[in-house]
DNA sequence: TTGGGCTTCCAAAACGTTTTGGTAGATTAT
DNA sequence: ATAATCTACCAAAACGTTTTGGAAGCCCAA
């Protein structure tokens, strides 16, 4: 075995090389490497030049070991859950492995059970193989919210349940967002409004049914009404299926959407019932910008709420890390969303804590 | 702060702990725990019992560096493509999340774009953060590979390119299962054969179009034909247009699809352009057992080819198991598919290494 | 001259395991 | 009785870092 082959096999470079190297000791090494103030100029530019000469890199796992931290993420997410193959679930994904490498840090993804889910998170505190966690879709009292605030683990919660000042967690003004919708629906002179929601197994489906109910009782009128539909596992072409119902009753001229994907599928059913998006019906829809939805055929003829799922991942891991650095207490944050709405609907219902893109 | 909470908060037990309890060394605590064979079967015992009762877990970060080993597969895809999104990627990610928990495996995950990508491989592996990699999507002479390979790091590929000897992968037999299927068509006496295909991008896309043209060489007659359709980013709702276009050429009475979500969203444009499934036209589409996709309605009317990538999530992992643990040289695997066939299509045609469930 | 304060370096301990190379004592074979 | 083998244990080294607690040399002020 050749020299060059030793060295392209596993025999990777270590401080002590560079140390004998440079006929220095270790501790300096690694001081200069981290930019210690106790190494000197001229000494600091000559490791670093052998570091880099030499290919060092340093042993993660001999950091991890001597830090006590494993620069690493976990997200752990329940097995067979629907949710796993969920378009949303896979854009924030997405923005999470882009901002982590902001911080050097990795992601750890795992996934089992519900019932297993606990036990799970607990050998990775135990293990010491992840720094902390970001977990999703909380329910009412989520198990694994209380074991975390137990162990006083790092974590953020894409999402909130009741417990939400407990905790960090990133998440939309689900609520805000449809109650201003509603209201811009009724500012404009629609009576009956129907609302094709996600699944009220959700938290966030149920705060935005929320929202839209309050904008009824408010400032909807005797003879408003709101019909809500709930998309729910495994029905198919949701979107579809349930504009045709919510169009058999003639008099529903407004339509708000819970999400993009199925707003596209509506616009043929609204056309098999001979309606016209923009003149017979009036439709807004929750965009997530979600890559593989393109929205081009409705740009113009229907009105947004953006919030970039992206943004979001994003967030997630900024306030996990804040945590991890200990560099600030958990607290929530929610993302802004803008509001791109058609000519017909009236700007001033919207609050002031949403922008407008005109 | 009490005994309990310091406890909670990090001081985990260590294997020092056990050996002060128990009055042994650590090195007997650290073989016992190991199942070795020069500890005797009482103390063997004691150890394991006192670990579980002071709830031991061995702490990984140690463990990787005297070991050499992380315990851990690097996925690393690329930022911002588009099969990114793609149901078919997520459905073998959970296959492959189940998998590593028989061999007590981590996945960390990550991503970057393109030009970095061979970069982060070799910070990965030089890092010692993976023992091996999973990647996909193959390009011609792909960059990864070709660094991998010089590297001589464990990794399985999800397809293969023309370097397939070399290293081990997990693929289906895309050319067989299109060649079968427009065997069966024309078989079944249909002259034109419409097949809505993925991108050609794509290794696997190039693969089924190859088996069924040639098919069509080898057992098509004069006046047979077959018309290819790209189904290619970012076209919306492929399926229904791809297949409004084939129908446009009446002769056509039989169509293939290189996928079940393109197949289902064909049965509006089939409905639409007054043919009947089963009657007027003959249908045939892969199916990959995705989660979120409901076939329901097609059972019965047109037939499959079944090969669900949840087993090439397993199957990926085996392999590179098997590397990692150095138990047999890289070897490619072909993930079985079953023919499920409606009757007016002839079993005979079905060559013997493909299932035929009936 | 003495002592205090910088600057620049380093030896050694520590992190928590696994593994190597034993040894002491009991058992068996000669 | 002695040698060989087996059983059950252990001390110490190793993995590759970071961190602690100096120390040596220098400059400057008193």
């Amino acid at each position: 075995m050749t020299e060059q082959e030793r060295d392209k096999d596993q025999n990777q470079v270590t401080i002590k090389d560079l140390a004998r190297e440079l006929d220095l000791s270790i501790t300096t090494i690694s001081r200069a490497l981290n930019g210690y103030s106790d190494v000197g100029a001229k000494t600091r530019d000559r490791v670093q030049k052998a570091a880099r000469e030499l290919g060092y890199t340093p042993n993660r796992n001999a950091q991890r070991l001597v830090t006590q931290r494993s620069h690493s993420i976990g997200w752990i997410k329940e097995d067979g859950a629907q949710h796993f193959v969920d378009p949303h679930f896979v854009e924030v994904f997405a923005g999470v492995l882009r901002e982590v490498k902001i911080y050097d840090y990795d992601v750890v993804f795992a996934s089992g059970p519900e019932a297993e889910l606990v036990q799970l998170f607990d050998r990775y505190v135990r293990d010491q193989s992840v720094d902390g966690f970001i977990l999703e879709l909380p329910r009412p009292n989520d198990d694994r919210i209380t074991y975390l605030l137990d162990a006083k683990q790092p974590f953020v919660v894409h999402g909130r349940d009741e417990r939400s000042e407990q905790y960090a967690w990133v998440d939309v003004d689900n609520f805000g967002m449809f109650e201003t919708l509603t209201n811009l629906m009724l500012a404009a002179g629609h009576k009956k409004i129907a609302f094709i929601n996600g699944d009220e197994h959700y938290a966030f489906a149920v705060e935005r049914r929320r929202g839209a109910e309050h904008a009824m009782e408010d400032r909807g009128k005797a003879g408003d009404h709101l019909a809500i539909y709930n998309a729910v596992h495994p029905m198919v072409h949701a979107g579809y299926q349930l504009t045709k119902k919510a169009l058999e009753d003639k008099e529903v001229t407004a339509i708000l959407y819970s999400s993009a994907v199925m707003a596209v599928e509506g616009q043929a059913a609204i056309a098999s019932a001979g309606r016209t998006i923009g003149k017979d019906v009036e439709v807004a829809t929750m965009d997530d910008e979600l890559r593989h939805v393109d929205l081009t055929s409705l740009e113009g003829l229907i009105s947004f709420v953006r919030s970039p799922l992206n943004e979001s991942g994003h967030a997630l891991v900024r306030q996990l890390m804040k945590q991890v650095q200990k560099k600030g207490a958990p607290e929530g944050e929610l993302i802004p969303a803008r509001f791109c709405l058609r000519p017909s609907l009236p700007r001033d219902v919207v609050p002031d804590h949403f922008q407008i893109d005109d």
